[in-house]
DNA sequence: CACAATTCAGTTGTGCACAATCTTTCTCTC
DNA sequence: GAGAGAAAGATTGTGCACAACTGAATTGTG
């Protein structure tokens, strides 16, 4: 009994425990935006965005640890589907500002049971949850470069 | 003071903290591999494939959970590295079994520390991470589809 | 046996993530 | 103010993830 499965040798690693739990939560998204047609990703930078409006390109990055090869595309697709705009600064001709347009602004109340629905299918406790992402933040800081 | 930032929109979230916890290990990975060109994903088939040698794409879909749609591309990679070989069973030619060569075999000792090396850029200890994996595995099961 | 339903892998199409590169604009220094 | 360097965002190219579909092989049922 007990042969060696390839499950016992990737069940012990953290890394994996991540990318499965991440791809979970990802596939939760997806059920719970796909009304809107919306990516887990596109849903964060609306996060970002009605919290800051006017936010430019690069800030976003900074909020979302993206760059803008993935940020530039996904602002475009969603500026078509006229949910925000992008306008160059006027004072910085480098810097593009993101702004959500009215429908980006109604998106808020439509999407304001998405958190709720999503602790639902999560059935955990808050105080798991928060106990879980603070032990992440730990890791993702000591993860951190450390810029030299 | 303290003007509302977007920060503190997406710092609350539980997924964000695995969304950016992943990535961060994804990116250490992405370094650990290069010398070998390997991708994460790539590595996990290796390490499922180091246990378990002749698995069937189904069965390897099964323990990454995985589906063909990500693995036909990726261990058509793979064979072309000349690292595995896809070889149609006999008893059932729906089924496709994927070996090591010995290219593939040696990988084993020669990927040998990255294991280590990741732990020590994490910079976790081995409670800290194992308690960690535990409360990911708890948020798996929670939120695993329960096929009804 | 026939044939409907299922299973398995592959393919197609979309979007994200990231490295590398490019262009434009700005800034700094002389 | 001219030119070197930096900064901001866009673009290109690769690979992963997943939905939807295709085609071939197998299984189950009558």
């Amino acid at each position: 009994m007990t042969t060696t499965s390839a499950t016992d040798a990737l069940e012990p690693m953290l890394c994996f425990a991540v990318y499965s739990a991440q791809r979970q939560i990802g596939q939760i998204y997806r059920e719970l935006l796909a009304p809107w047609g919306l990516s887990y990703t596109q849903y964060l930078v609306l996060i970002a965005l009605w919290t800051d409006g006017g936010l430019a390109v690069g800030r976003l990055g900074e909020l979302l640890g993206l760059d803008s090869g993935t940020l530039s595309p996904l602002l475009k697709r969603l500026e078509a589907r006229g949910v925000l705009t992008r306008v160059r600064s006027a004072t910085d001709e480098r810097v593009v500002t993101v702004s959500l347009t009215d429908a980006g602004r109604r998106l808020r109340d439509e999407l304001a049971d998405v958190p709720r629905c999503f602790g639902e299918r999560l059935g955990i406790t808050q105080q798991f949850a928060d106990g879980l992402r603070e032990q992440l933040k730990a890791l993702s800081e000591h993860a951190a470069p450390g810029k030299d």
